[in-house]
DNA sequence: GACTACTCCTTACGGTGTAAGGAGCCTCCT
DNA sequence: AGGAGGCTCCTTACACCGTAAGGAGTAGTC
């Protein structure tokens, strides 16, 4: 019969950054990021919104953890292995990190403030080149190439719909219908003979490209 | 005297899709993606906001249009110049109109409803790369790898300071404060003796992985 | 002149991020 | 033991968002 000033839930362990992020990661993998509100939020550590503000100083630093958590969960290249296996390695590692947090890839923005696992990785791949042999200019070259590489790839997957053959089909056949074959040729050509082609999966496209930038890195780096 | 119910106004011009699609890609470029709001887009056109719904069907499709409306900015692969450089300069436009209007990089998400400029455009750069002698999966391969990486490349960019070298240099000046060298050694190698260098634009950087591509896309079509 | 169609308006609702300030609890110092 | 300070969490409130509902003005056509 004692007043509690609200929920009565046991307060035992006191809430904190990592669990709020966690449980960020976890509502926007599930729900999607317009779904992510400081009030849904809330709801789901067993918090009211405001509370949140104890452990993020707002919104932007709560995506911004968000960020670096998903960058911790990209595997940092090996350095035992040669550069090209290690350096593939991470990218299909941070293909794979991008395409279950699908709303990441376009939280990059105005992300000026990299979290400590963001710092971490983006040296040591900074290292793997380096130590490849690749000159300070290059490793520059070939870092961009490489991220720009993942990170568009990982852009367009996401506008797919979640996975699968079907539902790609769909969508194909959908835009296809709007889009006369009279008019978009190529597109429609495209879609017939190779989109909805049984087996096809976009995310297969993905190694083709990585290979085209390796591969032309170890020329270049050769030919230095 | 007599009661106006509201501004006064000519309205000579009854306002179109066309215009306001423009005066929403004014706005976003100036202010943001963020300050974009039907209130204020209203605003800037002389109307008040639910008017807007008669020229859009709501914010989804304001968004399509604006999407569409930087396609047509992008310059078509000529179909008279050989494939490379037609792709070529078809990739670097894209990148311009992709910088130009930073807000539309993380808008090709939830975009499943391409307009007609957009589709337009697909089916040229397809029917480039079908006319150069690309197979049809091999034209596949190749649109998604050139465009991953324009996308990709634009995305990095867009996380950038506005233009140029100054502030550029500010921002990684900024970073590198809370990343000291001697835990992030490479990291602060590649600030110091390469970004901070005077004339550096990351800007540059495009063309390097550009041609990388291509070079290989030009390798795996003689080999194919 | 009346009907129709269209543009634009006002009002309102439920959502958002977060500023301001208060209540309860834990820990430490005296 | 008791009081102080600090930390977590709460309530309330504000300005802003997208947009549903419905009314007012105007132009074109019979």
């Amino acid at each position: 019969m004692t007043p509690r000033t609200a929920r009565d839930r046991a307060p035992r362990t006191p809430l904190s950054r990592q669990k709020v992020l966690h449980a960020a990661v976890a509502l926007a993998d599930g729900s999607g990021l317009e779904a992510l509100s400081m009030r849904k939020l809330g709801e789901a550590v067993g918090v009211e919104a405001m509370s949140l503000y104890t452990h993020v100083a707002n919104k932007e630093d709560l995506l911004d953890g968000m960020i670096d958590l998903v960058f911790s969960e990209i595997d940092l290249p090996s350095l035992e292995d040669d550069w090209k296996t290690a350096m593939r390695q991470r990218a299909v590692s941070a293909r794979r990190a991008l395409s279950r947090h699908r709303w990441a890839i376009g939280l990059m923005e105005s992300r000026a403030s990299p979290g400590p696992a963001t710092l971490r990785h983006h040296d040591t791949v900074l290292g793997c080149l380096r130590g490849a042999g690749f000159s300070v200019a290059l490793t520059a070259h070939a870092y961009s190439a490489l991220d720009s590489y993942v990170y568009g790839f990982a852009l367009q997957e996401r506008s797919l719909p979640f996975e699968g053959h079907n539902e790609t089909a769909e969508l194909a056949q959908a835009i296809l219908k709007r889009a006369p074959a009279d008019q978009y040729p190529h597109l429609a050509e495209l879609t017939t003979e190779h989109v909805l082609r049984p087996g096809y999966d976009y995310g297969d496209e993905f190694e083709f490209g990585l290979d085209l930038i390796l591969d032309g890195l170890e020329r270049v780096r050769g030919g230095a």
